[in-house]
DNA sequence: GAAATCATTTGCCATATGGCAAAAAGCGTT
DNA sequence: AACGCTTTTTGCCATATGGCAAATGATTTC
């Protein structure tokens, strides 16, 4: 809890009460590897921090292929669309690709934290803008590189999370197959 | 300049009041063909909202090559990063593809708008939101397909762009060679 | 610690895309 | 119509990546 609180104070400020209203409101979760937390086309009931663990958001494709398209580690809010959309069904799944701790808030109190906080939807548009910036930044320039230069700048950027994620996963968020990136391993060394 | 507040009031009301404000604020720029509407590394002194033409992002990556990364059309509005940052340096380059018809603000008039018009940083927010999405949307499924279906997708999702920028600029957007994307074409026809 | 299961690497060959340079096509100017 | 300029296509061959199946390696389970 202690962590979703410090991320939170990075985006705007928060008196006690109102850090009494979200600590009362937040519960813990605790995913097992390839649990989801979200499934495409069902009602997200959860809006939830990620503590500890690793998350991918994945999709298939009309050629029915898996296809990871992000990861999400420590300390990341995953958010409903972008606002406080209480209708929000996505389109993709969110799976855990370890055993993962969340702190979690239910629809109905997410919404009232919103109600009741002012100044809670500006830390939210923050929150969101960032993460915009984050994935525009993570995947726009994964087209004009080939797959090696990908995969170092993977490898870069991501350190954290090379041992915890499947070689599979990694490729296809690299837009590649596993056995491509298996060799492209091997010319690396 | 008319184009430019109906885009507004998708986003929020003004009242006459602002409206006139707004209006007596802007000013009209002309960009010709290959004119730079803003260059990487010099600061930004304009807002711009697009009425007419088409405007690339582009950048020259480690390599020298020259990469565009998005195309803007009519009716967008390009703003210099995320708030009204004051000392906003680009990174890219934003160069007119074909002759183009702007309404542009200078950040010091853009700035007295913002101080002025309550509701206006909410305005700003949702357009920057909303732009974010787009760009997401339209990068994150490239990696995953391969060339021709990259090239059928923007021919759908951007038929009104396919005459208007040189098949250079696109081939660059899709991730491969001028030549590849000729010989793609030939194979579709 | 053997068996079962899952993850990664490898071999073999097919296909897609790149690189470079020349040819062809399109376009505005005279 | 002829010229110069830009854009697009093509030829030839090299390289990168894919597809599939089998082999190897790692991890879990009993």
């Amino acid at each position: 809890m202690q962590e979703f609180l410090s991320y939170l104070l990075q985006f705007g400020s928060l008196n006690q009460q109102q850090i009494d209203l979200i600590s009362k409101k937040a519960t813990s979760l605790k995913l097992s590897k390839d649990d989801y937390f979200w499934e495409a086309g069902k009602m997200v009931r959860q809006i939830g921090f990620l503590t500890e663990g690793v998350i991918r958001i994945c999709y298939y494709n009309n050629k029915a292929e898996e296809i990871t398209r992000y990861f999400i580690d420590e300390n990341h809010l995953i958010l409903a669309g972008d606002d406080i959309d209480e209708h929000y069904i996505p389109s993709v799944y969110l799976q855990a690709i370890t055993d993962c701790h969340l702190v979690v808030f239910s629809k109905k109190d997410w919404k009232e934290i919103n109600d009741t906080i002012i100044g809670w939807e500006n830390i939210v548009q923050k929150i969101t803008a960032k993460t915009h910036r984050e994935k525009i930044e993570r995947r726009s320039e994964l087209i004009s590189q080939d797959a090696t230069e990908r995969y170092l700048d993977f490898i870069n950027k991501y350190p954290a999370l090379l041992n915890r994620v499947p070689l599979a996963y990694i490729a296809s968020y690299l837009g590649i197959t596993q056995s491509s990136l298996s060799r492209i391993r091997k010319n690396i060394r």
